[in-house]
DNA sequence: GAGTGGTCTAGACCACCAA
DNA sequence: TGGTGGTCTAGACCACTCA
């Protein structure tokens, strides 16, 4: 039960304390992605506070893209499973501005191990099961994106090549159906590299063109990584789009 | 006066208008950079509303970083001024997470003309008056980044090599002190291309060399465009660092 | 202690949606 | 028409800061 006891040492707001449990109700799948979840007035009742202290756990929950308030129908759990929201990690677009047909081209699926780093970022041992994902995306048929994609075996059991083809280049959609596993924010790091021969000759250049190197950890409910990338771009008619706020 | 009208054709939540009304006292100049703001209290009689309304509406504009909450002193006007603020849209940080010595090396400050693209995203007439500077970014004494930096002439007159050096790194912050103008967020293009021959002798580099190029608009209250620039990034020990939500 | 923002409540009413 | 989220109010009380 909540704790409305203020002055104690660890004092926490009571929506901080309804924030965590409606967290919890997400990690343990008593609603999954795309669901409706109570209404406030039922979730204000179930844990005995007011409708307005439910609404703003809700808010905090919404402006982090996890929940997904519709006036008139309800909140839902946010998923990578819509057409609007499919490529929401993708921030490549066209110079042009025009949208385009994405494909996903499959190259390999092995299983591995971790090394120091891929352990480091996704908070398992050096050493422990991973799978290795390499696939092409291509922009209207033309190949852009070179993507390693590492992420831990165990929660991923099962995971192989015909998934990957099945995912048409959303892995974040895939992972929802197919593992229950949602990704709710990523962190990038970008440089600008020479591609090297394996990347250059799968996206049709010349050792040394200059590439966008995109690297991703991704984060699910609780903020726990769950998956690493690494992605090299061809950006000549495309760009990287980032806001500063 | 604020129109509690409902149903109304053109309905807008009361902390909206609010919201205006706050924005225009800041574009009007009432409370500058660093000033307080009256309290709740206050503005909610200056706009006969409740102070909940009022507080929604500051709510909405310090989440965007154009004011700033200070429980038990007040609510102020957000600034560059500040040591911890002073670089909030630099994105660039080293590999090894080590904080580094910035400086500022001046290479040019004229006038010029707005061409079509320039004239476009500030929304002036191409062949407007423009000053423009370039400049390089040092880190701990090793130059990496070449800025290449676009403004309107008139909101900007004066702007000259004193003023870009006595910046000392942050132009955004000079902007404040010295034309009372004010940047609020700003969107950057990224791509990697290989340096040019003026941009790699500037940096110590071989012509093509793999860097990153980053155009970037920066808005003021009210969305208005009020810098283009477009900066090379040497990223061989550092990374562009970005979050997807 | 006085003043500021922050939390929490209870209740009234509006806007939107579906049946 | 009923249910959902969205707005607005009024008031009580807590937490933080500074003189």
């Amino acid at each position: 039960m909540v704790d409305k006891s203020f002055g104690s040492p660890s004092y926490r707001p009571l929506y901080d304390q309804i924030k965590v449990l409606l967290t919890q109700s997400l990690i343990g799948g008593e609603w999954r992605p795309g669901d409706m979840i109570p209404s406030e007035i039922e979730l204000a009742q179930r844990y005995k506070v007011s409708q307005g202290t439910v609404r703003k756990a809700i808010d905090s929950l919404a402006t982090e893209n996890i929940l997904i308030r519709r006036q008139g129908k309800g909140t839902f759990v946010a998923t990578h499973n819509q057409d609007d929201v499919r490529l929401r990690f993708l921030r490549l677009t066209a110079e042009s501005g025009q949208k385009e047909l994405l494909q996903n081209e499959f190259l390999s699926c092995v299983k591995s191990k971790a090394n120091v780093h891929t352990g480091k970022v996704l908070e398992i041992k050096a050493g422990a099961t991973t799978i290795e994902v390499k696939r092409l995306l291509t922009f209207s048929g033309r190949p852009l994106i070179y993507d390693y994609i590492v992420v831990p075996a165990a929660p991923f059991k099962g995971l192989n090549r015909a998934k990957v083809e099945e995912s048409n280049g959303s892995m974040y959609s895939m992972y929802e159906s197919q593992f229950g596993i949602r990704m709710i924010r990523a962190e990038e790091r970008i440089k600008a590299v020479a591609a090297s021969a394996e990347v250059a000759s799968s996206l049709g250049l010349k050792e040394g063109y200059p590439l966008l190197s995109v690297e991703r950890v991704s984060f699910t409910y609780g903020d726990r990584p769950m998956e690493w990338r690494l992605g090299f771009c061809l950006t000549d008619d495309h760009h990287y789009m980032s806001e500063l706020e």
